[in-house]
DNA sequence: CAGTGGTCTAGACCACGGG
DNA sequence: CCGTGGTCTAGACCACTGC
């Protein structure tokens, strides 16, 4: 995959902070040094400087320079879309997923609202169990259009469907919406999950679009309430 | 306030969009026609193009051109920092605030580590319920260092604090972490909150930054589980 | 093929902070 | 005052889309 320059000085000073070479709360060298440096325009520099603060490894500040914040201290931003294999492998924990249903059909009214689909379009269906360290702790259920989605294996869903999407399918997913509320468990949440005593699950209802702003996906990610931990790391946004 | 040329061109854009001058799924002339009509450059229109982008008003497609959204389709992105006045305005709701606690102390040893302080700091610690059509949803506790905010009163937390800070004070808040978990309720819900049965509260854990990095408020949000909503809009960034 | 958005450049002026 | 980051310009080339 070809680089941008932005990209690269991103990675090169990212790896910078990371390893030390730059401490935190120290400053980066000035955007017009910077610019001498990797032989490149102050604007390119710019872009590389607006993704580190993106991503929280620095923040600028107005005619003083670039601090390189401390990482420890905001833990790393898990905020955005993050499948779980990511967050298993990141939690560096043994996890794994027992998957319960996979199969093409006409949904329900519901589900066809939120997918915005006509009467007769078929959706694959997929409800699959998370276990980490030997409890099962979180239930997805998941709903993708049979159109933008042809074959779905079972293998592919014990992985990542996300990974599945962008890179075998060649999907780029673009932007998500994500909802957070508390509900009631359901008679799946008690049939496939360990919920001891808890009555309730913390619900992500998760919106998946593509670049060209087709929705591709509905997920529905139910946890059981001691377990569940949402990270979001704002900035806050001019005007 | 001065704005810049790219935010007045995001005003105007934004407003077009939003009073039906361009129609969702129709596409924005092109960067080079924006820049002309707009007697600037193309870089300019950019910026205000991706401000748009990131407000989920426009998705913006390579050699195609920029998309407008559907914003009933998402609802309004209430994603990021949002201050509960801001919040019960926008749901339309008859509000109030219980001011339960308002004092100058030296913090517990937790929140002095939240905070970041050194061992004789005082901080403000104010306890706030918040009412929602009669019903007691919401326990706020807020931490702010006296060092940073000096002054504070009944009023003022009856009110809203972020306006106290940004505007009275001139502080910038520039960026927040938030977590957010599930508790069992402590003393203070019991007592504070209409709990009903409900024996455990969504904790918001929000951590703000102002724009030189420092650390000027540590605050604990605790919701009944059943009013707990929270929205998340998020874009998937390059690399 | 022409038109699009994505990247990049080499300048410029500005407001602001600190010495 | 000088150096900083923030904004802005008028060009340029590229890869990609759709016709």
């Amino acid at each position: 995959m070809k680089q941008t320059k932005y990209q690269q000085i991103y990675n090169e000073l990212s790896s910078s902070i990371q390893d030390g070479t730059y401490k935190p709360n120290s400053k980066l060298p000035s955007e017009h040094e910077l610019a001498d440096a990797f032989g490149t325009s102050r604007e390119t520099i710019r872009k590389a400087l607006n993704l580190l603060s993106q991503n929280g490894l620095i923040q600028k500040i107005k005619a003083r320079g670039s601090v390189v914040l401390d990482l420890n201290r905001y833990e790393f931003p898990v905020s955005g879309l993050v499948s779980f294999k990511e967050l298993s492998e990141k939690m560096n924990r043994s996890s794994r997923t027992i998957v319960h249903q996979l199969e093409k059909k006409i949904p329900c009214k519901w589900v066809r609202e939120q997918l915005d689909l006509s009467d007769d379009s078929l959706v694959w269906h997929v409800v699959r169990a998370r276990e980490i360290d030997g409890e099962r702790i979180i239930l997805d259920r998941d709903y993708f259009p049979v159109d933008y989605v042809p074959e779905l294996t079972k293998s592919i869903c014990e992985n990542s469907i996300y990974d599945y999407l962008e890179n075998d399918m060649g999907l780029t997913v673009s932007y998500a919406k994500k909802e957070i509320v508390v509900e009631e468990a359901d008679e799946d949440d008690l049939l496939y999950l360990d919920l001891n005593e808890y009555k309730h699950v913390v619900v992500v209802r998760n919106y998946v679009y593509l670049n060209d702003t087709t929705l591709i996906e509905y997920t529905e990610s139910r946890h059981r309430l001691d377990k569940f931990r949402f990270v979001d790391f704002a900035r806050r946004e001019k005007q």
